[in-house]
Order: structure tokens, then C-alpha cells, then sequence
DNA sequence: TTGAAAGCGCTAACAC
DNA sequence: GTGTTAGCGCTTTCAA
């Protein structure tokens, strides 16, 4: 491998000299400079970022932990976040926890010791336990995104989840369905309780009564989504509409309703919270309540490279950005 | 930042018993590293890689360069190779180039910046003088996957596109099919060119032939599929199935057919090649040929480190995994 | 405008 | 068993 001495040699100059060039510093004579930039050329040169790395105490590197890199969700986060990240000039390691504490804590320890510059992280876990063990895992420059964990004083991107919730009902409510079943996501977790509240809410709003026999928890899984839409289009009493908490739970809901034997949206609609891109061919088109994807990674690494570059301490922010409903066809009035 | 030489004066050693202790060398006596290890504990040290790298000259990063991280198939790659390879302690980059030449080059260059130690990579160009230019640019310990490049010489572990367009074909014809439409990928690529050379095998050994007017490419892209389909169902000798080359294209097929309102597979069979976990919800639900994904994951990162160990140069590999048929219900006899 | 030299945190060869 | 020390490739004073 060709070191900065090297091209020192090659052009008749110090090391310190190529390292000016190198950094466009100003106060390299015009000629000297080209003779430089000549041997860096001839020898294929490209400086050794670990060395200016350990040199300069920071790496330039962006941690991306994601808890599912198979959900479009976190593929299309990590595709934004990227861009705009290599166009900063500095790369993102992506690193997938599959939703599972303990690797996450291999992923975060392995960061460290790569001393990476900042971390974008989409948590695993949930209460304030693991939030406060988290916060003192995490560098100061962290911004989570996704999942909002108490007692964890970072920047926070995501969903106005509860808004998400409250949309898809009240449009449910307004094709004048009264029985609506949630199918729901994972106890506990953030995303999924406030996507409930928002249901809950248009639901009392509306006057119509919550029928806690309609409102399941699915882990934000397919096939436990699959069993409580199952379950419910068999009761005697069965919803006319069901509202599905993700993308993989409204898959399953779908499957349900086919499986049985309903029509949608004829005998029971559909709607769903977060869209995918892969539903394009899903007959009937599913209506569903949108997540801002993009602008969820951009707004995070545009405030983490703030945090990285101005080491002022600003306090914690937090951003819920608001969801959009697309209506298609998976919808009736009743 | 806590350093290996805060540990030694805490525990009252040399750095070097630190840096012995912290890499298990067995000379370190019980009760030296047992100070140390306390010393550790208390102060919260993590060995700074980035020194560790310099020093060692590798750094045992791996960089993995997928070509579009929405496409499950590389969202599941990427998960198979980074679990691996984080059993084996090491850390996978992921980045992505979005099928662009220009952001493959940037990120390859940064890649090697970073000094990362091996790379897998699924390439975005095509041609041998690209193959020859990026063999130039890429590391010996680089192990390529999906798409075959001409004079690029390094390891290759991909599907046997062949087979896979041989076996969909194959089903077909068992069925009856005759007339049978394909929707091709991206003129010019390995992966495109060999699932259709399979599926002109089979009609040849058949003894059908091949009617040019059902073959359009659509570069592997779901709109560029449902017009090619929509073309093709709307002739008026009109093919009895459809074999999509990809999971995007796919879909754009199964859109078309339902689009002119045709009952798939009463009236049209629709076959693809390429599975997606996304798909499960589609009706009628999905024949086709899956990838073996984990398996070329795996394959992929095993030899990788096996460069990146033995620094013994093993000349080229190359490996074409067998495809498996899924017969599911999207395809009838007729 | 350029160069000499210190030092980032670590490992490994060698001395004790 | 443990310590001393050189040096990985770079940036950054400071001196010339």
C-alpha cells in the first residue's frame, strides 16, 4: 500500500507538504503542488483513513442500527439516510439487530470500538429500564429514530404515530363503519401504543364504543395477524372494518380475509398503518396511512452531522412527523 | 476517551500486560490480569480499534456494496452476511449504490480510504471493459455476488440463472403451455441474459419455438413489466402464461393481468423467477423460483474470510447455487 | 512556502 | 511475567 511518504519521495517534498496538497491547503506553491498531485496520480495514492483517523480522534464513520433491514421501512430509511450521508462525504456502517437485544448489544459495543462518529439507532427494546442502560451505551452524537424509549435524552425522529392511528379510523368512521377491529402491533413498544391511542381516540371522538374483543395485539407479525383477522371475521359479531397496526400485520390481516372467504372490501375493508412499496400488486390496492420515510431519514442524519459538526451541546429534540393517508381500493362504505 | 494507558496506571502495569491481557495472551499471570480486567471494569475502557487497525494494518471491516438495498433479495443478503460475519467478529459496512455507476465509484473510493479489509459486492455495471476497470479498483480479498462480469477475476457465488429460467419454463410446459410470454430483465446482464437463454432452452428442447414478439426485456422494473404484459395480453394471439424475469417485474405482470381484467391463472398463467418474503398476500398467490438468498450470502462471506485468513492466493472461484421451484397457485394447466 | 518532529493508541519484538 | 520501546500513516505546530 502507498503511504503519504511515498509520494513525499516521489516529488522531492515532505510528507507534510503532501499532506497540505492533500487537504487543499492554500499555502502550497502552485508548482510544488502539481509535482504532487503528478506522484499521487502515478502511484495511485489514496490517503490511509484509519491513520488520519486515529490522528484526528474522530472517524468520520455513521453508525446506522436498524432492528429489521428486511422491512422496506428501515431498507428505504437506510437508502435516505445514506445518500445524504455519502454526500456529506462520510459513510454509514448499517447494522441489523433483527429486533434482538443481545445482538444489539454486540452491534453497539462493536461501534464503540470502531469509534464511530455517530450513531442513528431504531431501538430494540422499549421500557426505561433499557432506555436508561441505552443512554449510557450511545455517544452524545445519537439520534433515534422510530421507536420513542423513555428516560433516553437523544434526539428523536419518527411518526406522529397516534395522528397515523387517528387518521385511518376517523376515515373508517367517515365510510360509516362502527364495528372496527385493530389488529395491533407490540405491547409495550411506542410506535404500537400511540398508533392504539390514536385509533381509541377517534373512535370515542366519534362516540362509538371501543369493543375490546376487536383490538389484538400482533407483535407487528404477519402470521399473528393473520390469526386475530381470523379470528374475528369467524365471531358471530365480526367487524366491518379492520385496521392493521404495519405493513407485515396488514399482510396477514389481507391473507385472513382471502382465506376465509370475504371479499374485500365488500364484506370487511382494510386499512393499514405504513405503507410498502411491495403492495403493488395486492388486489384489492390497499388504502393506508403513509409513513414520511424519507424525510424520517433525512431529518435524522441532517441533525446528527449538526450534532457531529457543531459540538456545542444542543438539548434533546424531538420530531413526529405527520403520516398521509392514501386511499385506494381495499376501502367501502357500509 | 479512557486508553490502554489510563487501565495501566490504574492497575499499576505496563501497557503492554494491558494490551496482553485485553488479546487473552496466556502469559499474563492470574492475578496481574485479574487488576487489569478491574481496571477495565471500573474505568469502562474499550480498546480503540481505529489504533488497533493502524497498527495491524487491516482492520477487519467488511464492506459490502449492494445494488439496490430495497430489493428484499439484497435486504436478506445483507442480513445473512452480516450475521455471519458479526459471529465472526467482524463488522459489515453496507452500502448501497442504488444501481449508479457514478455512487458505486464513490463509494468504492471511499471504501478503500477506509482501508476496509474485504468487500462483497454486487456489481451495477455489466460489460468486460467495466469488469476490467473495476478489477482495478477492488481489493484481491473481494468476493462478487448476483451479477457474473466479464473479466473480473475474483470469487463469484450467484444463482444458476440458467436452471432457474430452465425450471420455470420446464413447469410450464408440463402444464400445457405453448404459448408462453417472457418479461425479461436488463439487456446486457448476466443474470438477465442466462434466466432467458434457460428459457429458451427448454422451449427448444420442447420443440416449441420461440415467438420473438413475447420476449420484451423491461429491465427489471415493475412499471416497464405491467406495460410489456399489458402489450402482450392485448394481441390478439395472446400467450397462456407469463414467466417474469425478477420479483419487481413480477409484480408488474400480476398488475397487468388483473388490470384488463383477466383471472389469473383461469385465463393467463403467471410465473416468476425470484421469490419475495412481500409476497405473501398476493392472489393468487405466487409460483415461482426462489433464489437459495442465505445460502449465497453465506457462501459469499465463508470464502471472504477465508482471503481475508489464509493470505494464500486461491485462484477464482465461482459458484451458481440451484434454484427451487415453488409451486404455488398462479399457474394452471390448460 | 516548505520541512522537521511530536504524537494519536495500539501491538510485538526484545530485554530484563 | 512484565516492561521498554519502535513504529503503523497521518496532521499539525513551529522553525527555517
Amino acid at each position: 500500500m502507498v503511504s503519504i511518504r511515498d509520494v513525499a519521495n516521489r516529488a522531492s517534498v515532505s510528507i507534510a507538504t503532501v499532506s497540505a496538497t492533500v487537504n487543499g491547503s492554500s499555502s502550497v506553491r502552485q508548482e510544488t503542488r502539481q509535482r504532487v498531485e503528478e506522484a499521487i496520480e502515478a502511484l495511485g495514492y489514496r490517503p490511509n483513513g484509519v491513520a488520519r483517523s486515529l490522528r484526528l480522534g474522530r472517524t468520520g464513520v455513521i453508525g446506522l442500527v436498524v432492528s429489521e433491514i428486511t422491512n422496506p421501512f428501515f431498507a428505504e430509511i437506510s437508502r435516505a439516510v445514506e445518500e445524504t450521508a455519502l454526500n456529506a462525504g462520510k459513510v454509514v456502517v448499517v447494522c441489523n439487530t433483527d429486533e434482538n437485544l443481545e445482538r444489539e448489544s454486540v452491534v453497539l459495543d462493536t461501534l464503540r470500538v470502531q469509534r464511530v462518529a455517530g450513531l442513528i439507532i431504531a431501538p430494540s427494546g422499549q421500557d426505561s429500564e433499557y432506555g436508561t442502560a441505552l443512554g449510557r451505551r450511545i455517544p452524545t452524537q445519537t439520534v433515534v429514530i422510530d421507536r420513542h424509549i423513555p428516560h433516553l435524552d437523544r434526539d428523536f425522529v419518527g411518526l406522529d404515530n397516534r395522528s397515523a392511528g387517528r387518521m385511518v379510523t376517523e376515515y373508517l368512521l367517515r365510510l360509516g363503519h362502527r364495528r372496527i377491529g385493530f389488529i395491533g402491533g407490540r405491547e409495550g413498544v411506542s410506535t404500537a401504543a400511540d398508533r392504539f391511542a390514536g385509533f381509541a381516540e377517534a373512535l370515542h371522538v366519534a362516540r362509538v364504543s371501543l369493543d375490546p374483543e376487536l383490538c389484538i395485539d400482533a407483535n407487528y407479525r404477519s402470521e399473528l395477524a393473520y390469526r386475530a383477522a381470523a379470528e374475528m371475521l369467524t365471531r358471530t359479531s365480526r367487524p366491518s372494518a379492520i385496521v392493521a397496526a404495519n405493513n407485515l400485520t396488514t399482510l396477514g390481516v389481507m391473507q385472513a380475509v382471502s382465506a376465509l372467504g370475504f371479499a374485500c372490501p365488500a364484506d370487511v375493508s382494510v386499512a393499514g398503518i405504513d405503507d410498502s412499496p411491495w403492495n403493488i400488486a395486492l388486489r384489492p390496492r390497499l388504502t393506508s396511512v403513509a409513513q414520511p420515510v424519507q424525510e424520517i431519514g433525512r431529518q435524522a442524519i441532517d441533525w446528527l452531522i449538526e450534532r457531529m459538526t457543531n459540538s456545542a451541546d444542543i438539548s434533546p429534540r424531538a420530531m413526529q412527523l405527520a403520516p398521509t393517508l392514501v386511499v385506494r381500493e381495499s376501502c367501502a362504505a357500509v
